[in-house]
DNA sequence: ATTCTGCATGGAT
DNA sequence: TATCCATGCAGAA
């Protein structure tokens, strides 16, 4: 075998180990031939590739250790892979071999060829088809699927193929001890592309495995489970269904007297049920290196799935494919093992629904719990071999693609109802006519011109930083990101995905697995800043100025009091996050949403927190009049607020903070005020997730997420407050008794000259927007705008009106201050120290 | 009042 | 149109 020299990987995709110096593989479609290190070449040269999956072997070979199949969908040692004649006399599969090819690529065109299924790169699908090996009774199933098969085939060319030479194949088994030796059909119910190694030697390859057997029916239904690579890495599982639990023949029967697996025609399971494994995740469910592994299917936790009523809906494909026949609704207990190696039993039962059935699993809330499993989370199921059990695996949707990748291409002007995501920072604006975004230059027109409160604004993670490099906040960045994604064919194409409907929203909102932090659209607004150095365009529609940054879109950064002094010197005023000591930084100063006086880089001496601050009392108050008011308003209910919660302890209170800042953050005396859904049963979000009762899922003290963080630090900020509780209410004394002051208008920047805001900054940006949602209990103005990521999408339009324009002009943000009356009050207004 | 249960409904495909 | 399935919902517990 020659050696190349050449960088990368092995070709084996689970060895991948990296090299200079490959030895010849198999040869590839492409005329090359794989290069595989030399452990790897040494196994295909000796033919030792196994379709056990070897944790201990870093790959599907070895199959010296357990004396196994040859990995049939490995790409195949095509002079060498020996055959399994004892398993395999006859699969009836010559024609296949002849018709596809050997090596990782035509496994892609084949896929492409045979379902149209192109699977993302990125995940190492297994793919399984079914072939049912039927004996028995299920003589009857051979000719409904042959039948079924005639059918499909000219949809499937594939099946076509199989079926055209529907072989009938001598199966000598051996399974659990038991031996087998049947006459099978080969029956391709799901998952349509099937393709086999090439044997060079014209030998077809080994593909076979998956005897099982029902030992006290009649019937024995033969299962043989491929998996289909797509790239290098393949592997392939077996199934072996052991229908011991099935308590009788009777049960064997489908329900409408269709063949299990029989779906009416329409053989294939549909996309987003096929299992996308990743290795690791099947190094995860492994247990030992001879364990052999079959994903069967996988499904999209959906709210009701993942709620407490602990319900799993079932695909009925899956189910009938891949569960135990069940005759009765009130089925069977099925044994289930979770990838931690808990044991659960569901109940597997099914509901008539219109003539059909529903398939669900009962009792699956404590494995979710113990998973940590929600909605928009994915569970996997597998069986493992040899113990035949079901292993349940799951995905967390962070490790997933976003829903928002699967959003089909839009063009580059982002239509009503489009999502932009802020690449890496979940963050999502729902597109609609308040905001229009221009695409090509990237830039940006920030408006609203006509808005009914759709507004949706990203979610901030407050750990972002101002560096739009580190940060990827720019609404630039954004619609690139939106593009990158989009260019991004995504295979995992979920029903709900491509809907826009009202479902689809919320179920991708909770898969934002994300703390819920509202922001209004005038929050955000003060959240952006211009580029520096870049002067916008300014243009006036319908009285409103806004401002298109034509060569570069604005950041999002840490609001800022800008000043002028008496020299004419702009700079600005920053509160740190930790002593909320005020800080001079310069005028062009980009600040991380957090910001501390360490990061007070511009004034060293004042660079800690315990350095005094640089203005004086009275010069506070010059400069924080109203927001020292707000503050204290804030304060006085958030007092009230945490006196509720005094006796509650750690998240428990935190979320109940959360609850409390959910429900309080509309106005609570509108009927709609939260625009979420019932909490009701199958409801997974923040709220839902700790259920009432005290018992289920909840997060631990030690709890990193995100939501846990940015409760602790809502806490901490509501503690930090209420001490300082005295000295605001000195404030709020001088404040009335003082006469109204000019109002002191904050923006972000001096430039920006879209809005001005009365409104406390820290609140934006620390966390405190949630206390202020907690304190909105008891302050007058309904947060017009608010952002409700939980908002029904139908239902937008009863959000209070008037929140549109005027809104967004007015930041008034819950204040009691005058309005503005839609003004547009210049942000040259707020200086300080003249 | 809450949870459980079984089925119905209607949107999506 | 038929079917699937996510969710609603009413009655029971």
């Amino acid at each position: 075998m020659s050696t190349s020299s050449s960088t990368g990987f092995c070709f084996n995709f689970n060895c991948r180990d990296g090299s200079e110096k490959w030895r010849r593989g198999w040869p590839r479609r492409t005329g090359d031939y794989a290069h595989l290190c030399d452990r790897c070449a040494s196994a295909y040269e000796e033919g030792k590739f196994c379709e056990t999956f070897h944790l201990d072997a870093s790959g599907w070979r070895s199959c010296e250790s357990c004396g196994k199949t040859p990995n049939p969908a490995w790409p195949p040692p095509s002079r060498l892979l020996p055959l399994q004649p004892e398993r395999m006399k006859d699969l009836s599969l010559k024609a296949l071999n002849a018709t596809v090819a050997s090596d990782p690529e035509p496994w892609d065109l084949a896929l492409n060829l045979f379902s149209g299924f192109t699977m993302p790169s990125n995940v190492q699908p297994r793919l399984p088809f079914e072939i049912g090996l039927l004996g028995g009774i299920d003589k009857l199933r051979i000719c409904q699927r042959l039948s079924t098969a005639s059918r499909e085939k000219k949809d499937n060319p594939i099946e076509g193929l199989v079926n055209r030479k529907p072989g009938i194949s001598t199966i000598d088994s051996s399974v659990n001890g038991a031996s087998y030796k049947e006459q099978s059909h080969l029956s391709i119910n799901d998952f349509g592309p099937i393709t086999f190694p090439k044997n060079d030697s014209a030998v077809v390859g080994s593909c076979m495995a998956a005897i099982s057997s029902k030992s006290e029916a009649n019937d024995t239904r033969l299962s043989a489970i491929f998996s289909q690579p797509c790239t290098p890495s393949v592997q392939v599982g077996k199934q072996i269904w052991n229908h011991n639990r099935v308590g009788s023949s009777s049960e064997v029967q489908p329900h409408d007297g269709k063949s299990r697996g029989d779906d009416h025609g329409q053989g294939q399971l549909l996309p987003r049920y096929r299992p996308q494994i990743t290795d690791e995740e099947l190094q995860q469910i492994s247990t030992d290196s001879n364990s052999v592994i079959t994903p069967l299917f996988e499904k999209l936790l959906t709210a009701s799935d993942a709620g407490r009523i602990g319900r799993l809906v079932l695909p009925k494909k899956c189910a009938e494919a891949y569960f135990p026949p069940i005759s009765q609704p009130e089925g069977l207990p099925l044994e289930v093992r979770d990838v931690k190696g808990k044991e659960w039993v569901f109940q597997f039962r099914f509901w008539p629904n219109n003539n059909s059935r529903m398939y669900v699993l009962e009792g699956i809330t404590p494995c979710l719990q113990s998973l940590q499993l929600q909605a928009g989370d994915t569970v996997t199921f597998s069986r493992i071999e040899p113990e035949g059990k079901l292993i349940m695996g799951c995905r967390k949707a962070s490790s997933i693609p976003s829903f928002d990748q699967v959003r089909p291409p839009s063009p580059p002007f982002l239509n009503l109802g489009d999502e932009i995501s802020l690449f890496g920072n979940n963050a999502s604006v729902l597109v609609d006519d308040s905001i229009k975004i221009r695409s090509g230059e990237g830039s940006l027109v920030s408006g609203n011109l006509n808005d009914k409160s759709r507004q949706r604004f990203p979610l901030i993670n407050q750990d972002a930083k101002a560096d739009p490099k580190s940060a990827g906040l720019t609404v630039k960045s954004t619609f690139n990101a939106k593009k990158m994604l989009e260019t991004k064919p995504m295979a995992h194409n979920n029903r709900k995905n491509s809907t826009s409907g009202t479902k689809s929203k919320r179920l991708r909102i909770e898969k934002e697995d994300i703390v819920e932090l509202k922001l209004t659209w005038e929050e955000a607004q003060l959240l952006m800043r211009p580029p520096p150095k870049i002067a916008p365009s300014v243009f006036v529609i319908e009285r409103f100025e806004i401002e298109e940054f034509e060569e570069a879109a604005p950041i999002i950064g840490r609001p800022t009091i800008p000043v002028v002094d008496h020299l004419g010197l702009k700079s600005q005023w920053a509160q740190c996050d930790e002593c909320f000591k005020w800080r001079k930084v310069p005028e062009d100063a980009l600040l991380s949403s957090r910001w501390t006086c360490s990061e007070n880089v511009w004034d060293l001496g004042r660079s800690l927190c315990s350095a005094t601050e640089e203005l004086s009392a009275d010069q506070l108050d010059e400069l924080l009049p109203t927001i020292s008011k707000v503050s204290s308003e804030k304060n006085k209910a958030t007092e009230d607020n945490s006196d509720l919660f005094v006796g509650l302890e750690g998240l428990d209170a935190l979320a109940n903070l959360a609850i409390q800042g959910e429900g309080e953050s509309l106005p609570h005396s509108s009927p709609t005020r939260t625009k979420h859904p019932r909490h009701k049963p199958g409801c997974s979000c923040i709220v839902c997730i700790q259920p009432p009762s005290g018992k289920g899922l909840k997060h631990k003290q030690s709890c990193e997420c995100a939501v846990c963080s940015s409760l602790r630090r809502r806490f901490r900020t509501l503690m930090e407050r209420r001490e300082k509780k005295q000295m605001e209410k000195e404030t709020e004394a001088l404040q009335h008794q003082q006469s109204p002051k000019q109002l002191l208008h904050i923006n972000a920047h001096p430039s920006n000259k879209t809005e001005n805001s009365d409104v406390n900054v820290e609140d934006l940006v620390t966390g405190g927007c949630v206390n202020e949602h907690i304190g909105k209990k008891r302050t007058v103005v309904p947060l017009k705008g608010q952002i409700d990521l939980n908002v029904h999408p139908e239902r937008e339009e009863e959000l209070s009106p008037g929140s549109n324009s005027v809104a967004m002009k007015c930041f008034s943000m819950g204040t009691t201050q005058e309005d503005t009356g839609g003004q547009h009050l210049p942000t040259d207004t707020a200086v300080l120290g003249n």
